[in-house]
DNA sequence: ACCTGAACACCGTTCAAGT
DNA sequence: ACCTGAACACCGTTCAAGT
């Protein structure tokens, strides 16, 4: 009964409202990640969201592979590209930070970037901006190459940081003191990491200031081998 | 029929081998996504490998996520440790290409141990020497936090580049030169960059070379703040 | 051309029952 | 203590049928 309700429900929709399209889905798709994570996107989930049957999403959509690539090209396109800086490393700064604040309001694209084979149609747009400022830098060909490979996940906003140091990932205060404690005894260069962090555990770090050490780092090196 | 047969099966290897053991599980495991890829890791195929029902895998191991952390555990402590160098940066160098070396051997591992939420035993080992050998070396503990976060994933051994350039992934000859003279209309920084590459294409570049630079450039880096 | 529903071949895991 | 099988609640996708 539930089922025949929303038949009707999609019928009605398909002629009041837009019909099924692939930019429908794919926005459909990212907001369902963005809200639920990525784990809970399944075609099925996608599909009742959209009052629509399973199936029919392959009408537009080849198969969840397809489903994958459209809404990593969806997430990079958001990626506004930066005002020209007075350097080089300055515009080239700003375009990586302005990947990293997109990556940052969907927490889960990074991990869905990583696992495509090819670079998307936008991505390859942005890093065809990531080129094009070190080029016009006087970068030769093959230090320009190298850059963006030690770049690396950078260039698309984020840095791989292995685990997980979010607010909500940390223990309670004294759980994370004895933590520390332990830690000490078996590694003690660990150990001192923890105590030293504000709430004695390994992470509280503050993210941010970790990404632009490293990002200035490389910036850095490559301004020396420039 | 055949289901009869392999109770029996598991029924005769019970007595007469190994029993069930958690290590046996994980290094089955191991090897299943070795020689298959981790997609085709399943707790059932896993079970039938080892002749056993998928819910007596359970008696072991407390879930699928359980069975993760347990190769990402077996293989991080396959990194072996360095010897001590000369100074600090080339027993560092090849502490982080020992853990370069095992991870090519499970190329499914770099995208498991992103995936933890929290380090393993032996994850917490391996940091805890790249700690030691920059706290020896005299970093002050604020230089050396910054360091563990610079090298990222480089302290596992993989470097996160984004886009697949295996040999198999690699287009003929001809197709990667289409494709160049196509990019080098839309994107032509990468088009240059494409058609300087040994086979046209995006890919063709060493990643050993590209994996060295991106170290080195970051230890000098470090030497400098140092 | 687009949508649908039944069906197939998979998953991970709970639970009650066996030894 | 360990193992088992049936069962449940999911998946992605093929295929034949509808409009």
């Amino acid at each position: 009964m539930p089922r025949r309700s929303a038949a009707v429900d999609s019928g009605r929709r398909a002629r009041t409202e837009t019909p099924l399209s692939r930019d429908r889905i794919l926005a459909a798709a990212v907001g369902l990640a963005d809200r639920e994570g990525i784990e809970s996107l399944s075609m099925r989930k996608l599909a009742h969201q959209l009052g629509v049957d399973p199936m029919s999403l392959y009408n537009h959509v080849r198969d969840k592979e397809d489903l994958l690539d459209g809404i990593v090209d969806v997430v990079v396109a958001e990626i506004e590209p930066a005002a020209n800086g007075p350097d080089w490393q300055s515009t080239l700064r700003e375009t990586i930070l302005a990947a990293r604040r997109t990556l940052l309001r969907h927490p889960w694209a990074a991990r869905v970037i990583e696992s495509r084979a090819a670079p998307s149609p936008s991505t390859l747009r942005h890093m065809e901006r990531v080129m094009d400022i070190v080029r016009s830098a006087g970068f030769s060909l093959d230090l320009a190459h190298h850059a963006l490979h030690v770049l690396g996940s950078r260039v698309l906003g984020f840095s791989q940081d292995l685990f997980d140091d979010s607010e909500d990932a940390r223990p309670d205060p004294e759980a994370a003191a004895l933590l520390a404690r332990q830690l000490a005894v078996s590694h003690p260069r660990l150990g001192e990491l923890a105590a030293a962090t504000h709430d004695g555990g390994l992470g509280g770090c503050d993210d941010d200031v970790e990404f632009a050490f490293g990002l200035d780092l490389i910036l850095d090196g490559l301004d020396r081998r420039h």
